[in-house]
DNA sequence: CTGAAAGCGCTAACAT
DNA sequence: ATGTTAGCGCTTTCAG
């Protein structure tokens, strides 16, 4: 085995409580026999280990974060942000993904459990219930889901599917769709709500077509009901969806914006990227980590005063160039075209 | 605090050890008082605390990963297979990320000593006597990136790099320039070495511009260099600077691929995205993942059968739109035009 | 300010 | 097959 505190207390001649204050407690110890036993510790190459430390304090300082993809472009900047604010607190964190189903989503919070002081919930498929029942296992804050009183960071897509809808109306357009989620994602009750108050006060029709898997497939696969449903506007579930619903759109002859606008959700880099770019709901993605960590540390007790249970972080949409006008005429000539 | 083997074995009227051995060698214990114990434990909501066993065991069952940066597309499909695969085996993953500093590395390596059983280092950017130290404090293996002794999986990468500039050089182009990347990055110096080869077996001229930050910004920079170059064919040390590129070169007023080809490197979700579409060299990011664990497990003592202590996989080169044939003449036009 | 002693939750010989 | 007994490395009363 490595050195130990016992080593360090050894070679410096002092107790191991006392070389235990000094990591742990340093105020409490005399600044010579401090600095003497830290030059010794140093020396030697002592690192204290933090699960021992934790054993006896309750307190691993290691964070879980899962979320249902990491290869999902929306989430790596959360999870960056996320673990450098959690590093610069000295916590580490486990990154683990449920590849979006919910039973692995619920395994991975009981493996946690013990591991972590608290655990970061990025999107959770899990169902109000089992949420509930979860959280009195491990502590957790809750991204983009709400839940009666778990802390929460809301990125606000709602307002952002607001803005999407008015623009695409402001645009002409009164024939709209939405190209909804995954079934348990809060965020997309979030959008279809906003949408459809949005498209009603715009004195538009909106149609829902899902649910979607959140990925360009997901949209690819769309394209055809999409095409067929007659609107001249659709808003995604995300981007990934909107990118594949333009690929697969593209391959029944339907150009976009030309023929159909689309506007996706969470402003990742594929989406200006991507041709036409994307007008798309940007996402505070990185704040929302970094507010998560804190409020997760502060829940979990730690001194730091951190912001209120509930935070909210605006969203706002991008303009690019998949939404134009419509043209006269163009849902009806869209309808009656031969679509597989 | 939670319910611990104690609670369960006084729930169950048998011995801690009893309760020990049902979780950890379950085959030393009577069928009957097993699934008593189980039971009772099932029905308490016992969960085993990892880290106390850690204690006593020496083995964490945790892994660290670090990359030089979490939100370059590269690594999330290598951190998602590795850690799914590294679950799988009923380990957790630490993800850290470096931001590119190889202090930060060490700091991050140093900090998950003791933490973690094994560390998993992706492209790091630590020069070999460090790594040689480090490896003294805690078992890992390498992803792209060679050390004596150390056990590595790379993606050959120097094959990869000899295919684009036979390609390159295939379609007519003599004068090419290589866009390095980051000062410590052993995957860019092999793609130098095999460029130049490759180069000069095709008796053709390459030019080395960089060091380039690994990102599209970095490529951007890079555009008027490139322009001023004189060279018909560019190979980018990776995707995000080939896209990168191709940006600053529109700025520019210069088209891929009618006045010059670009090739990237790493196949990221991007590369198909961009316009023109990259074509590039593509890396078995996934296998390593999974190997990279396999490799980890087996060298930190796992029975697991595994791989060799070096795993090579192999790239190849995926053709899309971004190289074409040069035009006649466009070397010396391009190399008068009058860029800033 | 520092030492002594107990114990965190669990495993690992060693007995029985 | 199960109980006993020591710790693992660290923190935390409690004395002094």
């Amino acid at each position: 085995m490595a050195v130990t505190i016992r080593d360090v207390a050894r070679a410096s001649g002092v107790h191991v409580s006392t070389v235990s204050r000094t990591f742990s407690a340093p105020h409490l110890v005399n600044a010579d026999t401090r600095n003497r036993v830290l030059a010794v510790a140093e020396q030697l190459g002592y690192r204290p280990n933090r699960a021992a430390r934790g054993l006896t304090t309750g307190r691993t300082h290691n964070l879980g974060l899962i979320v249902a993809d990491i290869a999902n472009p929306f989430f790596p900047p959360l999870i960056k942000a996320a673990q450098a604010h959690a590093r610069a607190r000295d916590y580490h964190v486990f990154v683990a993904d449920t590849d979006e189903d919910p039973r692995v989503e619920e395994e991975l919070i009981q493996a946690f459990t013990k591991q972590v002081d608290g655990v970061l919930l990025c999107a959770p498929r899990l169902g109000d219930r089992a949420l509930a029942r979860l959280r009195r296992q491990v502590p957790f804050v809750l991204v983009n889901r709400r839940l009666d009183g778990v802390p929460a960071v809301l990125m606000d897509v709602g307002h952002g599917a607001r803005l999407a809808v008015e623009h695409l109306a402001g645009l002409g357009h009164r024939r709209l769709a939405l190209l909804s989620g995954p079934e348990g994602s809060w965020n997309s009750g979030r959008i279809r709500e906003a949408a459809a108050d949005a498209a009603a006060a715009a004195g538009a029709e909106l149609t829902v077509i899902g649910p979607n898997s959140p990925t360009e497939q997901g949209g690819q696969i769309a394209a055809p009901e999409v095409a067929r449903a007659a609107v001249t506007g659709v808003l995604a579930y995300n981007d990934l969806v909107a990118i594949g619903l333009v690929e697969g759109l593209a391959e029944l002859g339907v150009r976009v914006p030309a023929d159909l606008s689309v506007v996706g959700v969470d402003d990742i880099m594929q989406a200006r990227l991507n041709r036409p770019k994307l007008t798309t709901v940007a996402m505070p993605t990185i704040a929302a980590g970094r507010t998560a960590v804190d409020m997760l540390l502060q829940l979990v007790g730690t001194d730091e005063p951190g912001p209120a249970a509930l935070t909210v972080l605006e969203t706002t949409l991008v303009v690019r160039e998949s939404t134009a006008a419509p043209v006269e005429g163009r849902a009806a000539r869209l309808s009656s075209r031969e679509v597989t």
